[in-house]
DNA sequence: ATGATCGTGACACCGAATGCCACGGGAAAG
DNA sequence: CTTTCCCGTGGCATTCGGTGTCACGATCAT
């Protein structure tokens, strides 16, 4: 909205009208009171005063709306990876960053719990959201197969990817049940419970 | 096509004009030519002889086309683990029966490779899967939970339900990539290692 | 024949998504 | 200041998936 200081100069032509950050907000504010579903696009780019040809100039999608910036945040994760010392053992590695890559700041936990409640609430966010996980499970392989030695897409590093998600949506869904809960307990719990491969378990 | 003798009688009005075992073959057909997405609800309407509203008599939607009976097969795979010994650890009766579930008659082994080529590399079906998917873990699920005495909704059953079907999807993406591979042994495998908490790895 | 039953398919409609293109705001070059 | 170029905007048309409605037609029971 207002017009920045456009970082270091070099902007050419018209100026954004909003940003994706503010689309969210809007978005997120018409998902509360009428639902996902029931929400359109023209209502989105109405409420954001912007034409429904522009909303999709910001996301290619309704449904990516909610997942933000994801994609940025990955790279963290990633990085995040590769700071992990060696002798570490695999599944604790896998453990302690994805703990770390779910801990919020305080503030904007409540935001993030509207955010998974849609994607792991809303049918159409169900499915779609797969999607995304791709992403999230290739960060997480090719750690792993850094580790074992093999290829990014071998049996195994999928395997493990596979798996660590399953069980970290399990936690997330717990979380939404059990507000009470805090987060990163309940992933590091079922992380080395995967770790164990259950076996605390008859 | 062939009247059938209706079982024991009392058919009252119109017969149906087709099946959906009859649908999936055309609509099949259509995807190994064209491609999933380049094939619209009309092209099978028309190639199937029938009008684009009957089609969504026979499935919800296009995506569901390639899922052909598997609600009923879930039930098979329910009264399965009903059967399971309760001397036989956890892990280990899934493991069996998953790989149990995963066998198929040779000659329909073609078909359900073209399957799920489709469901895993297949954007859209990809995403839709994840709704199927929910059926089948909660299968699971309530097994786990009838075994550790808990709800089937808890964190653990979940947690191993959302872990199992992560491996298996894992080593059915590989029996796609390697043909020569048997999918039984894969899976058994994978669910042995995932037993173990890939413990052999470092 | 008559009536009840049940699948069919035409029609209209909605919403997501995409391609096309003219418009307009804004910075740099003259 | 004017021209030039850049680039985001948004209107329009189109395609396609999916749904509600309703008249029609085929079939069986009486």
């Amino acid at each position: 909205m207002g017009r920045q200081p456009s970082g270091n100069g070099a902007r050419r032509g018209r100026r954004p009208a909003t940003s994706r950050a503010e689309l969210e907000r809007v978005a997120f504010d018409l998902f509360s009171t009428r639902g996902f579903d029931a929400t359109t696009i023209d209502d989105i780019a109405a409420a954001a005063n912007i034409g429904r040809r522009t909303f999709f100039r910001y996301f290619d999608s309704k449904n990516d709306v909610v997942w933000g910036n994801f994609t940025e945040q990955l790279e963290s994760m990633r990085s995040r990876f590769a700071e992990c010392p060696p002798e570490q053992p695999l599944m604790e590695a896998i453990r302690d960053v994805v703990v770390d890559f779910n801990r919020f700041d305080p503030a904007v936990v409540p935001w993030h719990r509207r955010r998974m409640e849609l994607i792991l609430r809303v049918p159409a966010l169900q499915a779609h959201s797969t999607l995304r996980y791709a992403d999230w499970r290739t960060v997480v392989a090719e750690f792993v197969a850094r580790r074992l030695g093999v290829d990014s897409d071998a049996l195994e590093p999928r395997a493990i990817s596979h798996a660590t998600l399953g069980v970290c949506i399990a936690a997330y869904e717990h979380w939404l049940i059990h507000p009470e809960a805090e987060l990163g307990d309940v992933l590091h719990r079922m992380l080395t419970e995967l770790a164990s491969g259950f076996g605390a378990r008859v």
